[in-house]
DNA sequence: GGTGAAATCTACCTAGG
DNA sequence: CCTAGGTAGATTTCACC
């Protein structure tokens, strides 16, 4: 399980991105796509899981399909900037659901946010009664999703 | 396979929650959680992956370890907006892998996009050869991504 | 790289509401 | 008639050779 900064070959570059498309492939299909036996190509997989390289696997759901319509980018600049404010902000943006993703970017903004809601209401909501009544957050400039040209590629390997 | 807006019961959605942290439960694991036979369990998993509601599965991958070390958020704002631009721009990004997602938002930026890339040189290179290269782009301004406090979570079920 | 036991999936069957 | 639980053959994994 530790990241023990192994290095990877080719073979392994190409199980991974099979990896990331099907999750559930088989060590036989894995193997014929890489010119391996079944049982090597399954020990390359678990070597993989053990080095860390591999952090799971998890199920790719459709949002809207879920009633999550609403997709949208929260860019947060904070009051003041200290370990306290840091420390409470984070704890609220660990225990929201809707806020799937955070960043701390360059620039002036001190957070981006991922969100998804049911709507744009729940949106409205997550802003003024979580974000802004936050008594550290200063600012809050949303952006919603209109479009996903390219959704959730592949890690480019 | 089609998205047969079927509704999903309280139990459907306990289980893509765990689905979701692990696609690699097994049914009987999924009906001791859900309080459901091993055979039900796996036959609501065959339903909800053929109604569309569970895309696939796929595994999550450590970008660091993989040495993808400069992660990014671009805005891309475009010359003129015609079908042909759009349409040029969004066949040049569905190309770059190291762009891995692509939105369009309300606001000013006309393209959002996430990108990892093996190093700083590497984000300088896609950012002035692909996207300022680019016949129809204008403007373009990058925010590195500093720390993550929040990684994909799962939807918010 | 191959093999076999154990675990897992899944199509089919039966029971209950 | 529809939904839940059980069973057996086929498939897959994984420790060992």
């Amino acid at each position: 399980m530790q990241d023990s900064r192994v290095t990877l070959d080719d073979t392994d570059l190409r199980l991974l991105a099979a990896l990331q498309r099907d999750a559930h492939l088989t060590a036989e299909a894995l193997g014929s796509q890489l010119n391996l036996s079944a049982s090597q190509a399954g020990r390359r997989r678990q070597r993989l899981e053990a080095s860390g390289a591999i952090r799971g696997y998890t199920a790719r759901l459709d949002p809207e399909g879920l009633g999550l319509a609403v997709q949208a980018f929260i860019q947060v600049t904070l009051e003041r900037h200290g370990p306290e404010q840091a420390k409470s902000f984070s704890r609220m943006v660990e225990t929201r659901p809707e806020i799937v993703s955070a960043w701390t970017l360059t620039g002036d903004a001190d957070y981006l946010l991922r969100a998804y809601t049911t709507g744009l209401r729940a949106l409205h909501t997550l802003i003024h009664e979580v974000l802004l009544s936050h008594p550290t957050v200063a600012r809050v400039q949303s952006q919603i999703v209109m479009d996903q040209l390219k959704a959730d590629a592949p890690l480019p390997l």
